[in-house]
RNA sequence: GCCGCGUUGGUCAAGGGGUUAAGACGCAUCCCUUUCACGGAUGAAUCACGGGUUCGAUUCCCGUACGCGGUACCA
C-alpha cells in the first residue's frame, strides 16, 4: 500500500436530498484527517443514478459544508487537476475500465432483462435463500457473455440490446484488507454476488466509479460509512485487477450513527423531535420541510464538536474541542468500531457549552438573526453585546435568545401576572409608587445603586425585598425568568424602566 | 436465510489480565441564588451469557444470544 503519498481524501455524496448527521460526520473525519496530515479534502459528486436526480441538492451540500466550515480543497466549484468532479461528467472514463476487466476475464456482459432477473429471483427464492443473488451459483444459467457464444454476444451488442457489465467474482477465494479502524477484515468471494459495474445506460455503478475515481484522483485514504463494508471485497478486487493492490488507498469504515431503532433516519427526527439534517431541506416533490441543526439553533462549532465525539474521543476527559483542537488531536485509531446512538440531550449540552464559551462579539450576528426573524429590531449594538453577555448562560439553543433577550429591545406584549396578582395588596402598591418616585430622582442609574435604594424603600415600607422583587421582575420582563432584576433595569434605562413599572402597576390597580 | 461488523450504567464513553471499573449527558437530592439559569456537592445506575487460557478475567480465545449493516442496472 502507498504509505508515503500525499494525503488526499474525499467525501462522495450523491445529491439526492438532505445531508444527514452521519454524512456530516464522514465529511468531518475526512476533513480532520486531511488537515492533520497537510493533505487535500476533495468533494466528488456521485450522481451516476440519473433517476434520482434532485434539483438543488448539490448546492445544498455546498451550503451545509460552508455552514460547518468544512470547505473542500477541490470540488466542482473549485476544480483541481483531477476533474471533472461530478461523476456524470466523467461517464466516458468508466467504460474503458469495464471493458478492460472483460478482456482479462474478470467481468462479463449480461443481457438479462429486469423481468428475467425477477424471474431468477423468484425461481431460486426459498426459506434458505430468501434473497437470491446473481452470483457464481446462477451466472451460468443466465443470459450473459459467459453462457452465450462470442457470435451471439456480438450480435446482441450490434443490435443495441441493452446490457450491463458485471464483475465475475472468483470462487472460494479469501479477500482481506486492513481497515484502519477494525483491523483485518476478510470475505469469502463465493458469497459475494456479481455486482453490476456498468449500467445499461452507460453509467457506472458506485462500485466501479469509486475505484476508478479514487485512482484517477489519487486518493490516498478512502473513508466511508460502515454500510459499505459488505461491498468492500468488490472494491478490493477491482483495485487488484485494474490498478494493483499496492496503489490502493487505505480504508476506514466509520461506525454508523444510530437512532432509537437502527440507522438514524429522517423519520426518527420527525418522530422524536430533533433534527437529523445539517440544514433545512425541503423535498421538491412533496414540499415537505425537514428541519436542520442550523435552523434549530445550533452553532456550527457545537455541531462539529458533537459529531466529532460521536464515535471518537482523544482518550482524555476533554469533550469540548474547537476545530483546530480536533485537527490537532484526531486520530483514526481512536475512532470506535461500534455504532453510536445519537443522544439529542447531549447534543444540546454541547451547544450550550459553546454558547457559554463564545464571547458576545462572536455570538452577535447570529443572535441578531434570531431576533430579527422574530421581528425584534436591534439598533444599539453596545446594548446588544451587554445583553448577550448577561443572558447567554441561560440559552441552550440560539433560538433561546429570543425569549431571553427580546424584552430588552421591546416592551413585553404579555405580562404574566399570575405569580404576583394573588398576593398583591395596597402595601405593595404603595411601595411601587414610592419606588417610582425614587426612580424619577435617580441620577446614576446603576445596578448596585438601584438595588440599594430598592431595599431601603422596602424596609421603610415594612416589606421584605423578596416580596417585591418578583413583582418588579415581572413588570420589566413579563415573566419569572432572566438575570438579576437590577442588571435588567440598569440596561433598560431609566425611562423605559419607569414606563414598564407604571404600565403594569396600572393593570394591577385596575384589577 | 446467508455474509459482515459490533456488544462497558438509559445515552456518549475511559480502561484493557490484578482498579473502589474514570469522566460526560440525562435523572435525583442538597448548597448557592428572594426569578430562571450558571456554578458547586452528593447520589442511583454498567463490563450480554456460557465455556476455556491463566494464580487471576470486564480485558485474551471459542461458542451462544442479542443489535446493527449488507444482500438493487441506489448510493
Amino acid at each position: 500500500m502507498n504509505t508515503e503519498k500525499r494525503v488526499r481524501v474525499r467525501f462522495a455524496p450523491s445529491p439526492t436530498g438532505g445531508l444527514h448527521l452521519g454524512g456530516v460526520r464522514t465529511v468531518l473525519y475526512n476533513y480532520l484527517y486531511a488537515k492533520k496530515h497537510g493533505g487535500d479534502f476533495i468533494l466528488r459528486i456521485e450522481d451516476t443514478d440519473q433517476t434520482r436526480f434532485v434539483p438543488g441538492a448539490e448546492e445544498y451540500i455546498f451550503d451545509c459544508l460552508k455552514w460547518c466550515g468544512l470547505n473542500p480543497d477541490e470540488s466542482v466549484r473549485n476544480e483541481g487537476p483531477y476533474g471533472p468532479y461530478r461523476q456524470s461528467e466523467r461517464k466516458e472514463k468508466y467504460r474503458l475500465y469495464a471493458e478492460e476487466l472483460i478482456a482479462e476475464g474478470h467481468a462479463y456482459y449480461a443481457f438479462d432483462t429486469p423481468e428475467e432477473l425477477d424471474e431468477m429471483r423468484r425461481k431460486y427464492k426459498n426459506d434458505e435463500n430468501p434473497q437470491p443473488q446473481y452470483d457464481n451459483k446462477v451466472r451460468m444459467r443466465m443470459k450473459n457473455s459467459l453462457t452465450l457464444s462470442g457470435e451471439d454476444v456480438h450480435e446482441l451488442i450490434r443490435s443495441n440490446t441493452p446490457y450491463v457489465i458485471r464483475i465475475k467474482m472468483p470462487e472460494n477465494e479469501t479477500v482481506s484488507f486492513n481497515d484502519m479502524i477494525r483491523g483485518e477484515v476478510s470475505f469469502n468471494t463465493s458469497l459475494v454476488d456479481d455486482k453490476v459495474l456498468l449500467k445499461a445506460d452507460g453509467m457506472p455503478t458506485y462500485h466501479l466509479a469509486v475505484v476508478v475515481d479514487d485512482h484517477l484522483m489519487k486518493i490516498s485514504h478512502a473513508f466511508r460509512g460502515e454500510e459499505w463494508l459488505p461491498s468492500a471485497p468488490v472494491h478490493i478486487l477491482l483495485w487488484k485487477y485494474l490498478f494493483g493492490l499496492d496503489k490502493m488507498p487505505h480504508w476506514a469504515h466509520f461506525p454508523l450513527i444510530l437512532g432509537p431503532n437502527g440507522k438514524l433516519s429522517k423519520r426518527d427526527g420527525l418522530k422524536y423531535g430533533f433534527p437529523v439534517f445539517a440544514m433545512n431541506w425541503t423535498d421538491s416533490k412533496t414540499g415537505e420541510l425537514t428541519e436542520g441543526f442550523k435552523e434549530k439553533g445550533f452553532l456550527p462549532e457545537a455541531f462539529i464538536n458533537l459529531l466529532a465525539l460521536l464515535g471518537w474521543n482523544d482518550g482524555t476527559e476533554q469533550e469540548v474541542f474547537s476545530i483546530d483542537e480536533l485537527i490537532e488531536k484526531f486520530s483514526m485509531g481512536r475512532v470506535h468500531s461500534a455504532g453510536a446512538k445519537f443522544d439529542y440531550e447531549k447534543a444540546k449540552w454541547f451547544n450550550h457549552e459553546w454558547i457559554k464559551k463564545l464571547d458576545a462579539g462572536s455570538l452577535k450576528e447570529r443572535v441578531v438573526e434570531v431576533l430579527e426573524a422574530k421581528n425584534v429590531k436591534v439598533q444599539d449594538e453596545k446594548l446588544l453585546l451587554k445583553v448577550i453577555e448577561l443572558v447567554k448562560d441561560r440559552c441552550t439553543l440560539l433560538t433561546d435568545f429570543y425569549e431571553q433577550s427580546a424584552y430588552f429591545f421591546k416592551t413585553p406584549e404579555n405580562i404574566d401576572l399570575s405569580p404576583i396578582q394573588p398576593k398583591w395588596n395596597d402595601k405593595k402598591n404603595l411601595f411601587f409608587i414610592e419606588l417610582l418616585r425614587n426612580f424619577e430622582l435617580e441620577n446614576s442609574w446603576e445596578a448596585h445603586q438601584l438595588e440599594n435604594s430598592f431595599k431601603e424603600i422596602a424596609s421603610v415600607n415594612d416589606l421584605k425585598p423578596g416580596e417585591v422583587m418578583l413583582p418588579l421582575r415581572i413588570m420589566l420582563v413579563g415573566g419569572k425568568f432572566g438575570p438579576h432584576v437590577f442588571d435588567i433595569a440598569a440596561l433598560l434605562g431609566k425611562a423605559e424602566t419607569i414606563q414598564r413599572v407604571k404600565a403594569t402597576l396600572k393593570v394591577l390597580e385596575g384589577a
